[in-house]
DNA sequence: GTTAAATATATCGCACACGATTTAATCGTA
DNA sequence: TACGATTAAATCGTGTGCGATATATTTAAC
């Protein structure tokens, strides 16, 4: 009984569990972001000033892979937020630099606790720690394959 | 130098990748997709269509992990396209029911072509063909595991 | 030095996601 | 059998993603 069509099968894909599982792993952070007051995109956005310090727009976006359409309205949101400050950069009037403000700043602390605590919803008895890491480590290899694809190499 | 947020480094982080390669795994379907006409999510409902037949919102949902917030607009945007109907179901007049039309059926063939282009993009030098099979085994656990914390196991 | 090309954000429009609520139909139980 | 609870879609509002375009500034070429 070959099937013509089993390609199609929605449990043959790779795509579609990646795009669930994103979309769970969100959900799961939803009640620890709650606490934080943002959402898990702006998170991200936190997660590389904590990292970086002020940066531009433009360093934010090759960082996430996302663009002004993107990052601009988020920024402001964040900004609204008081966790933010943006401000064209002195040098090149096109730029804007982002930064923290000390309420963004102090959010660091709190937020240490997650990855811990997010990490317990992963684990399982039916995956074991070594098979979560080999499965982080082919996951960041083709995030470096498809970037290559999807952001093209300059 | 022990760093108290290590944990919140981008590059240590399991989300971001997740993330990124499920944003760029769409980005690598787009030219496929445009030829049918569709977007990914609306192919996702196709999918499950051509799998699985004429079925309810809430199958389709289910199978996908989405709700009627999300896939009502999206079912009437798939109708106005001309590849699908929708029909409340006369046993149960809350339930509509949703089917393909010749059209939508039609585009079956066209897609069948699809995932076997796109498995070469997840394919390089650095990922094994046997290292890819292991990544989409944990996934699919994955999807268990997360599945049960998100939707819940009634 | 003026102007065209390049660069950095911003804006616009559309299509998701999703929490929350609403509407309509069906079910369950006293 | 009436009526409250449950269920299935739909609606609403907010926040992304992202292709396309616009705006403003800087750089480069002449």
């Amino acid at each position: 009984m070959e099937d013509e069509f089993a390609a199609l099968y929605l449990e043959h894909q790779l795509c579609f569990p990646l795009y669930a599982v994103s979309r769970f792993t969100t959900k799961i952070y939803a009640p620890y972001l709650e606490e934080l007051g943002v959402t898990y995109p702006q998170y991200l956005v936190l997660l590389v000033l904590w990292q970086y310090g002020e940066q531009s727009v433009k360093d934010i976006g090759q960082r996430l892979y996302l663009e002004s359409n993107t990052l601009t309205p988020l920024l402001k949101r964040l900004t609204q937020k008081g966790l933010v400050k943006r401000e064209r950069a002195q040098a090149d009037e096109r730029t804007v630099l982002v930064s923290l403000t000390e309420q963004g700043q102090g959010l660091r602390e709190k937020a240490s606790l997650i990855p811990q605590r997010i990490l317990g919803s992963f684990q399982s008895g039916a995956i074991s720690e070594g098979e979560l890491l080999a499965f982080q480590k082919t996951l960041h290899k083709l995030l470096g394959v498809l970037e290559e694809k999807v952001v093209g190499e300059v």
